[in-house]
DNA sequence: TTAATCTTTCCAGTAACTGGAAGGTCAAGG
DNA sequence: CCTTGACCTTCCAGTTACTGGAAAGATTAA
């Protein structure tokens, strides 16, 4: 697969899966005669993954950790579980301040009239 | 109250909130006789909820609409639900994002027995 | 009153892309 | 075979959103 086909795959930039091969955070499955990244399965899921986490604010050395939690043999089951379970509480802690984003906007919505009178009553929201 | 206070209180870096005041995000309320910038409970709140819009993804222009729909008295209700409709569907989106990589990494612990052998198999979860 | 702990501005540096130039490759149509 | 257009390459500069640190003024507590 070329670098277009798994960055549309992954739902990154192509430029971003060419980034991620130069810092060696996702590497392409090999290179054609004619020097283009081929990308595998295994590479895409990596890729989705990565963009996945980086979407939620993890840093590039965080997703390196998480993906090496995949790669490195030499880990030890504890430590993998170590890393992982400390991330998934992060996640826990994000999906619940993304409700209260939620929330937040739904109230909006919801006491927004939706018509054209320019009294919405959550200009007072804030005060 | 004085910029580390606020900052505190919306969960954000001193210098993170200088900045915003730098850009004009998020003014401080006012300023002290010696130039300190102040903060009322409104810049707080405003404070917070662009930290959460950000913490996922959203940029800083957006917030910078986001914040304007509680400010312009002179948006129309239908404007102001559009715009927040549209963010809502986005953030809705995210949600089911994040549960993707919850679900991911909670296989990680899951399937670790959480011992000290070195063949954990996750390895295999890209493969 | 002196030390610790704020605060200010300003300027430089960083993380993670992102855009664009200059040029090589490939598949389809004439 | 040749060209055209959509790929791909590297390299380098620019952007966004901070972030760290210096130098100096203000406030508080002992």
């Amino acid at each position: 697969m070329n670098i277009s086909k798994a960055a549309e795959a992954a739902g990154l930039p192509v430029k971003t899966v060419r980034y991620y091969a130069d810092i060696g955070l996702v590497s392409p499955d090999g290179r054609s005669d004619a020097g283009y990244r081929t990308y595998d399965e295994k590479a895409v899921r990596k890729l989705a993954f990565a963009r996945r986490a980086r979407e939620f604010g993890f840093t590039i050395e965080e997703c390196r950790e998480l993906l090496g939690l995949y790669e490195d043999q030499n880990r030890t089951s504890a430590e993998v579980k170590r890393i992982a379970s400390h991330r998934l509480e992060e996640i826990r802690q994000k999906q619940s301040e993304l409700q209260k984003l939620h929330d937040e906007l739904s109230h909006v919505v919801s006491a927004c009239r939706g018509d054209n009178m320019p009294d919405c009553p959550i200009i007072d929201h804030f005060s």
